[in-house]
DNA sequence: TAGATTGTTAATCGATTAACAATC
DNA sequence: TAGATTGTTAATCGATTAACAATC
């Protein structure tokens, strides 16, 4: 493990892969499992898992493999998710609504744990289990939780504002479901996930 | 034009956040950009911007860039935007049902067209000016109306059953938001986009 | 011990970027 | 023509994969 590489994105992105997997095997008592047979089951190549995983330490067992239940609490410190993790969301209309009950019953550690929205009609509406709050009360809001995550489902003219709004208040990574690019200092961290744009690339293969 | 090369996935998945752009850049009616320009502001290398469009044909005019209504015709055809394409939805939860809402505004030429859900108790209702129509009635819809793309909103545990019933009515691309991974026959496509392991993904960055 | 499987090095593959001749 | 910018080649960078010594 050398402590001083970047890690690339794609790593980080394929680690809740192997995370979900491992709670798959967990359920079903399996206790042990090599990379052949994570590779096998996730369409990854083996070296490749093994080479993620070593990045981070020496995880495995030779001649054995891994430990279902050491790895998957090594990820799960990794990835900082064996702590809670509250997170902003704003915008309710269709889509934030859905991801605020989405939420509830989902993964334990990332939580929605208030939605704000600039539209009075929104405002005091509640959307599962939590009350609309206006815009105004947002900063002082993430600021008093230390929230640092926030999810954008506001339409696209407003996406830019209400991020620099989250960057502003102290977010410093953002889930943007907006179909446009944001543009943020480089401290900050943007993923995009937008239906539109995935079914767009997708009709290339038809 | 290499007429019989691979296209790279990186490279379709680049092409419709290029077409949003020039839509942006037409409506402000802009009628020529360069490469330099377009890089400049979706944060890309404009070597990479024109390396991509020739993959495709010689879009641009040396000295002066690319013609902006050109090119998004260009890259609508490519995509296949030029024409409509029927999509149906299985799942109507929360984010199923946001999904058809959502579907409404949007991108003309990607259409959610009808929406199944194995639950009776959603049969019958209607989502988006829809009516939700039980998985029964879904290959035949799927096989009379040509229907290429599928989205997936059900539970985990149901992903699998539904992508098999998809494909076994025709269906050759997948957009599921199952968070599971789901097994298909090479000539199929699945793109997954998944909240939870998006969020999990994004807690390392904090 | 023998068999299995890790962690890691080196080879390969593929994508990004720099550089520049061609040319509008 | 002079300046600008493309399309493309070659160089670079980074990620994936094969191979294998180490070792449980």
């Amino acid at each position: 493990m050398d402590k001083y590489q970047k890690i690339p994105d794609v790593v980080i992105k394929r680690l809740p892969i192997y995370l979900r997997y491992l709670d798959q095997l967990s359920a079903m008592d399996v206790e042990t499992v090599s990379s052949q047979q994570m590779g096998d089951d996730l369409n990854l190549n083996p070296a490749q898992i093994r080479k993620d995983l070593s990045i981070f330490g020496d995880f495995g067992v030779k001649g054995m493999g891994y430990r279902v239940s050491d790895l998957s609490e090594k990820l799960r410190s990794i990835l900082g998710l064996d702590k809670e993790i509250p997170i902003i969301l704003v915008g309710v209309g269709n889509l934030g609504a859905a991801l605020c009950q989405y939420n509830r019953y989902q993964s334990p550690s990332t939580r929605i744990v208030s939605v704000f929205d600039g539209h009075p009609s929104k405002v005091g509406q509640t959307v599962g289990s939590m009350v609309v709050k206006p815009m105004e009360d947002m900063e002082d809001f993430v600021q008093q939780n230390k929230v640092k995550m926030g999810i954008i489902t506001v339409p696209s003219q407003a996406a830019q504002k209400v991020a620099d709004q989250m960057i502003e208040s102290g977010i410093t990574v953002i889930l943007n479901f907006a179909p446009t690019l944001i543009h943020v200092p480089s401290n900050v961290k943007v993923q995009n996930s937008d239906v539109t744009t995935e079914l767009q690339a997708l009709s290339y293969y038809l």
